[in-house]
DNA sequence: GCGGCGACCATACACCCAGTCTGGACTACC
DNA sequence: GGTAGTCCAGACTGGGTGTATGGTCGCCGC
């Protein structure tokens, strides 16, 4: 065997290679296996033979396979809060309606999970069973929620509609709501294996539930999003 | 269950216990298992320790310790459906105000969660990682949304309120952020684990995407409505 | 009362995987 | 040319699943 090494060498060459590459290699590795594969299906040797390193080096740079996954997930939510952060902010050239605003800060979630749909699906499969994927998951909804709160509470008629319920609790219902129907649409569950049912549930969740009224539906079925602002 | 011997004689003794008792057993001492830990914590080892049964009869009445699991979760289930059942019939004898019938059928799902939470904060977790149980999950929450449904098209005011939206998807939509929210308690998750936060969440949200208005807020005691944030 | 059968136990085995560790090879730099 | 750093190959322990084999007990038909 070794065949002078296949994939243009594992061995470090003419210098060029910068150190720790191989761990973005095995980051790169478990990615594309995440693709085709769920997690607990994915072995660290898989992940090697994927990355073409060795055991040891594994264990070098990554505690676990878990803890690959973990780093993909934080590149994942980074990437994720830079896209929410305009919709976070109230006045930032937004969309001036409030509902057309949600639809904008839901259909990005949608790319966003669309964009990394095999770590963020093996994340919410795994992070029941393993302390420190879970540690990361409640903390990346937590943050997620305490910009709702303050998405919220910058929003005299969200306000006004709530009256006297839990705001924190709320925001914490509507994100995970967001956690569990975006999972469910990446693993082709129906109906919100459909891009558009998708979007208008989640959609119709937000508004009714702050301002207590029906986010324009997009089409009964079929169509694509036609934002008319139908009035009933 | 066999009050005569209680967990000792792993051997049939005067041809009282009925066949197959092994097999409920089995079940049993799953069942216990995952009152303290996660299943996939506990190893086949541990359940044949736990009923004091040997491998090969384990293997014997089960596939795998997902097969325990599936049947312990439809047992579960098939109580929680019965539970359910006046609440989906419209004029048995519920509460007149479809608000309190709402607030009731929440407080009923949460007693079921609080009775079985071992095996269903399990089924919870391992759904997405094994294609049965994976089946199984999906067919009961489809089940929920059916009942969700009927009861809804049977209710003139939600589907005067909810127009042209897809019912379909709505219940479905609340249907799993029942799932989560129920999981989230059960796993002692903030603000979910306090059990009034918990039903006043669920109930506001169907009760915000229904008919368009807040629940009447939880304790009835008080008088005025304490606002603001409470500290998660 | 004897042989067979069915329910059950004990254990060994084949296989796979995680995680640790050793030895050796190559490169860079001094 | 030596030394340190980086990496590979693979052995090894320990634990898991699922199967296969042989033995033990009680019962039932004869």
């Amino acid at each position: 065997m070794t065949p002078s090494h296949t994939a243009e060498s594992a061995r470090r060459s003419a210098g060029d290679p910068p150190p720790a590459e191989l761990r973005s290699r095995l980051l790169g590795a478990l990615e594309g296996l995440l693709a085709h594969r769920a997690f607990d299906a994915v072995s660290v040797i898989d992940i090697i033979r994927a990355a073409g390193v060795s055991k040891a080096s594994f264990y070098f740079y990554f505690a676990s396979k878990q803890a690959v996954l973990a780093e993909l997930v934080r590149q994942a939510v980074r990437r994720g809060h830079e896209a929410a952060d305009p919709w976070v902010s109230p006045d930032a050239a937004g969309p001036s309606d409030p509902v057309e605003g949600l639809r904008q800060g839901v259909t990005d979630g949608a790319r966003l999970w669309r964009e990394n749909a095999g770590v963020l699906k093996a994340i919410v499969e795994s992070w029941g069973s393993d302390d420190g994927l879970r540690a990361l998951w409640l903390d990346q909804m937590n943050s997620f929620t305490d910009a709702a709160v303050t998405r919220i509470e910058a929003d005299p008629e969200a306000l006004r509609h709530l009256g006297g319920v839990d705001v924190q609790a709320t925001a914490a219902g509507l994100t995970w709501l967001g956690e569990r129907l975006y999972y469910l649409a990446a693993a082709g569950v129906p109906p919100f294996d459909d891009q558009t049912v998708l979007i208008d549930t989640l959609t119709n969740a937000w508004t009714a539930t702050l301002y207590g009224r029906r986010a324009a539906d997009g089409r009964p079925a079929g169509g694509a999003i036609v934002d008319g602002h139908e009035g009933r």
